[in-house]
DNA sequence: ATGTCCGTAACCTACGGA
């Protein structure tokens, strides 16, 4: 099986690039972030003559999260606890669970929006925490937090920025005591494997990156994981999105 | 500090958000 995670920004701005990727890589199972669109205009029909059934949870401007996949879809939830944003979305496949997630971003320190990110994280937490261990899952999404100084082209640019204070930090690491994996970083121990660029600066071509975007499974499925990669080239070309998809292979 | 892109509303440019 191969599952993969992709913040798009914007699927229909992107339509031409996913569409070309899905045919070119066939994924078994993608996540999709900031679709930015409602479940009316998203390309379900598209996505069925591609042989992909497809569960979103859309909210028109902004955020936007969906699973895509070529077995059907069963079990769908839509949005995490009492969010009123779109940014969570869990289904599951092949007796798989999956979890679509689009953290919130933070934007300052001292923005509210910050809170929001932290009560998100913790909220997610929660429900990792309460979850049946038993039951194989894969959780996939931009966290828009960058673990480690590993996950930071350079540290000191980002000395009191957002996505790489001790609170994120300490909130995404407590996702990972739950028992799940970082599957990005267990099969990419040395190298930064960034997944984001900012669109200014010619930050793809200088490798001003972070990597922000993850796939977390059980440990009993990260077992079965033979191989993680971030595809830098979906960042290249015509109009690409900020965000690389990170895709794994596992024997399921 | 910032060299871009996205959607929106309303125009032929500006703004919030990322």
């Amino acid at each position: 099986m191969k599952v993969a995670t992709w913040n798009v920004n914007s699927l229909s701005a992107r339509w031409p690039r996913v569409l070309e990727w899905l045919t070119r890589h066939e994924p078994d199972v993608v996540l999709l972030q900031e679709t930015k669109q409602n479940d009316a205009k998203f390309p379900f029909a598209a996505l069925a003559s591609l042989g992909y059934d497809a569960a979103h949870h859309g909210q028109g401007q902004w955020n936007g999260v969906a699973i895509v996949a070529r077995d059907p879809l069963s079990d769908v939830e839509r949005g995490l606890g009492d969010d009123v944003e779109a940014r969570f979305i869990a289904a599951t496949c092949r007796g798989m669970r999956f979890y679509s997630c689009y953290v919130p971003n933070g934007r300052a320190l001292d923005n509210p929006h910050y809170d929001y990110k932290l009560r998100w994280l913790a909220s997610l937490r929660e429900r990792l925490a309460a979850r049946d261990r038993a039951r194989p899952l894969i959780v996939g999404g931009d966290f828009n937090v960058a673990l480690s100084d590993l996950d930071v082209y350079d540290p000191d640019a980002f000395v009191g920025a957002t996505h790489v204070s001790p609170p994120e930090r300490d909130a995404l690491r407590a996702l990972l005591d739950t028992d799940m994996v970082d599957l990005g970083r267990r099969f990419h121990p040395d190298e930064p494997a960034f997944t984001w660029w900012d669109y200014r600066n010619a930050s793809f071509g200088r490798g001003w990156g972070l990597r922000i975007d993850y796939l977390l499974a059980d440990v009993a499925t990260a077992a079965l994981v033979t191989d993680v990669r971030v595809d830098r080239e979906a960042r290249k070309g015509e109009k690409p999105s900020d965000h690389a998809p990170v895709v794994a292979e596992l024997t399921w």
